[in-house]
RNA sequence: GAUUCCGUAGCUCAGCCGGUAGAGCAUUUGCCUUUUAAGCAAAGGGUCAUGGGUUCGAAUCCCAUCGGAAUCACCA
């Protein structure tokens, strides 16, 4: 069902159509300035009368009978027009003005004027259009949001429809774009940073048969062809150690992964990681560059050091602040826990009333103090360095510490930001901490990590001494530009599937059978599949007393 | 998964101790040649998320379902 506006501008389309106007024309409209340039130069564009051509969307349409102003929206910002029966006599039939402009163009329409720039008597620069064209016929009316004096009335606000929709979001608020436009400096600032030090951008693959290199549950699909079970990769870690392996000193790849869990505004099933290794380094020279990296980002985004991130000032310059984990949980807990066996963390944990099961190991049980007592307290970048060995496996044993690793994270605003380690390059050690995994997995862990032969095969051929890296793109992203959520620095963040026209998707119920439903309170699919088939057969039955359990059993098939 | 809140016109929202569905913007028509939330005058537009219950009567009260948001839990 179309709308009443719906089918005006659809009547508007015929129309023009009639009257001979392409509501879609092919030919390129030349633009010769954006609305951003018109606004920097207006003096001199103002004293020469400068003419223009500029595309864009009327975002806003003030008719007074003979003469219009509008706002024209462009990838830029906005510029007011005006255009008369006058203004545009000498170059274009009246009519366009009169039964184009006035009757034919709607909010949201997509044109292109040619004019000249002037100033309007209330000190708007404007451009004086003496040529006017439809270029895109827009079928649906946008939510244009009106401003006065600062105050924003009648805001686009559901943010479920923002999110599904989001270039209907980027119409209406354009600063949405610019969250966009600094994840991508963001990124460049990375590459740059990366390639300046000699280190190869590469592509691993996505598809793999063993999902390696984190804890997490996957994305399964299948290979038609080979009839073998595939994943989406969770990271891409082991394969770029094969490429360390292979005599690469240094390789990085921006990697979309995917993980099967749950969302939150920290997570969306598929979101961005960086990960780099280079030969020969160590953790401790990786914190080195991940500080003068991420500094760097933030002053090729914001030219200082300092970013505003909810009521915090963050304050990237170097040098971090740095804690061993031991240190951190002491700091904030009084508990000196590393000289404890697990009963006594265990203890300490009861004491600090956090929640422990007997399936919580040492390790476990440091990370959830360190999760509830330390990581939301730090709001400035700071290095936690020497982790408990359960926790990682594929970390390379502390120099030193027994039962720790050498890995660091980087905490910012209460949250990792990113991961690193020694690389563990002994295979024998490697396949030991797999077999535990596989413990661990046998127990019921579904995200212990899978023993990956070829990994191993890899490791045997030796690997150079290795310090690794992965930084969350997107969360780094929600720092640099003062988001709150996951989604609002994704342009098409997951959401559930739309419902379709035909609620019962999937299921093969012809209409009628549908309507009926429909009557009695089954509205889609999973309400049907939640259900079994004779619990349907009862609430049918009371509107159709002749329909039969077999045939809706069928429906199950 | 838990708790709380929300679902009324294209958009933003009001109406909710039960009694004929409202406003602004948007839309349509008319007037208006420097307006800027333009103005003035008029009109159209709603299965009040869905299904059921209570009732003479439900947008309003109750139950269930669907969808969304926030917080928490999970995500080493």
């Amino acid at each position: 069902m179309l709308s009443d506006q719906e089918l005006v501008r659809r009547a508007e389309l015929k129309e023009l159509i009639e009257k001979g106007f392409n509501p879609y024309p092919a030919e390129e409209f030349i633009v010769s300035h954006s609305s951003k340039e018109i606004h920097e130069n207006h003096e001199v564009f103002i004293e020469n009368k400068q003419t223009v051509s500029i595309a864009g969307r009327i975002m806003a349409k003030r008719i007074m009978g003979k003469a219009a102003f509008a706002l024209l929206q462009d990838s830029a910002g906005k510029i007011q027009i005006y255009i008369s029966k006058d203004s545009i006599k000498e170059f274009q039939d009246e009519s366009i003005f009169e039964d184009i402009f006035k009757k034919l163009t709607s909010l949201g329409d997509i044109v292109g004027v040619e004019g000249y720039v002037f100033k309007t008597k209330t000190g708007e620069t404007s451009i004086h259009v003496s040529k006017f064209q439809i270029l895109s016929k827009t079928l649906k009316p946008i939510p244009i949001p009106k401003e006065k004096d600062g105050k924003v009335f009648d805001v686009f606000s559901d943010l479920e429809l923002r999110y599904r929709m989001r270039y209907l979001d980027m119409i209406v608020h354009p600063h949405v774009k610019d969250v966009f436009i600094k994840r991508t400096q963001l990124v460049n600032s990375i590459r740059n940073f990366l390639n300046n030090k000699g280190y190869l951008e590469v592509e691993t693959p996505i598809l793999q048969p063993i999902h390696g290199g984190a804890a997490a549950r996957p994305f399964k699909t299948h290979h038609n062809a080979l009839d073998t079970t595939l994943y989406l990769r969770i990271a891409n870690e082991l394969y770029l150690k094969r490429l360390i392996v292979g005599g690469f000193d240094g390789v990085y790849e921006f990697s979309k992964d995917f993980r099967n869990e749950g969302m939150s505004r920290f997570h969306n099933p598929e979101f961005t990681q960086v990960e780099l290794y280079v030969a020969y380094k160590d953790y401790l020279w990786m914190m080195n560059l991940v500080e003068e990296m991420v500094e760097k980002i933030a002053l090729d985004l914001h030219r200082t050091t300092q970013v505003q991130v909810g009521n915090n000032i963050i304050d990237f310059k170097r040098p971090w602040k740095r804690f061993t984990m031991y240190e951190a949980i002491q700091a904030f807990t009084g508990h000196d826990i590393s000289e404890l066996d697990e009963t006594g963390v265990r203890k300490v944990a009861r004491q600090l009333k956090i929640e422990t099961d007997d399936t919580m190991d040492r390790g476990r049980l440091i990370d959830e103090i360190f999760g509830e007592y330390v990581e939301p307290k730090l709001i400035q970048p700071t290095f936690i360095l020497d982790y408990p060995l359960e926790m990682s496996p594929l970390a390379k044993k502390h120099r030193s510490k027994p039962g720790l690793v050498e890995r660091f994270e980087v905490i910012c605003n209460g949250k990792e930001i990113c991961n690193a380690y020694s690389e563990l390059n002994d295979p024998i050690d490697q396949r030991e901490r797999f077999l535990e995994q596989l413990k661990l997995k046998e127990r019921g862990d579904e995200e212990a990590m899978e023993l990956d032969e070829d990994f191993l095969r890899a490791l045997e051929y030796g690997m150079p001494p290795t310090a690794g890296l992965g930084v969350g793109i997107d969360r780094l992203t929600m720092i640099m530009t003062n988001q709150h959520s996951i989604q609002d620095v994704l342009f098409f963040p997951h959401m559930k599937p739309e419902p379709s026209n035909n609620p019962f998707q999937g299921l093969l119920i012809s209409p009628e059978y549908q309507e009926l439903l429909l009557k009695a309170g089954f509205l889609n699919s999973s309400m049907i599949m939640n259900q079994s088939p004779s619990e349907i057969y009862e609430k049918l039955k009371e509107h159709q007393p002749d329909i039969s359990l077999e045939f809706i059993s069928a429906w199950f098939d």
